[in-house]
DNA sequence: TATCTATTTAGAATTATTTCGAAATAGGAG
DNA sequence: CTCCTATTTCGAAATAATTCTAAATAGATA
């Protein structure tokens, strides 16, 4: 997915709070959606689909079980982006 | 601001643009518009009033002219943020 | 097979974002 | 003071994102 659609991902503090649960150990849908007492599972599968085509996420079924964990790949992506923004050149602000 | 006004700002292309206008050099308002020739002037001023509450960017008013810049601070927290989702135990893939 | 559990998909309602044109603001020029 | 230029704000329309319930899917178990 492009770089956007990560971002837009990110964005959101639920799904932020998602890739924190599953950074930790790798998780089932449910335990995930047991974290958020005010969303429904469905809900939750939805913000769980948006990281996985973020590539944020991975999924694995074993049995009637899906398990997700984290890829970390991605962020270095990111970092890279925002590495062009930092540093240069700490231009001493002229007058206008 | 917040960090999902942040990461809300930057997941947008054009607002992506525009950071990447104003790294280069201080620009005028108007300046940053006419790269935009599918935008409206009011819509630029929307997108770029989204970028100042994220602190991505400053304005700063002379005559009858306002001049954005970069602040490139914001951009290491970002990278903060990221970098807790990565390098950490290259966890070996378990068996379910 | 019938049924139960885990999860996703579909469809609809709600809310948020993006965009425009028109009007408002602010400062400079004549 | 009056007009002009640069920019923002307002209000409305279009588009996108979030959420729910109900229904569908898939696999396990009795």
């Amino acid at each position: 997915m492009g770089f956007s659609e990560t971002m837009k991902a990110i964005a959101d503090p639920q799904r932020r709070e998602m890739l924190l649960l599953v950074k930790k150990q790798r998780l089932r849908a449910g335990e995930i959606a047991s974290h958020f007492p005010n969303l429904s599972a469905a809900t939750v599968s939805y913000h769980l689909s948006l990281l996985k085509k973020a590539s944020l996420i991975t999924e694995t079924k074993y049995k009637n079980f899906v398990y997700y964990e984290l890829n970390g790949s991605v962020f270095e992506e990111i970092i890279l982006w925002c590495a062009q923004f930092t540093g240069e050149t700490p231009k001493p602000p002229k007058p206008l």
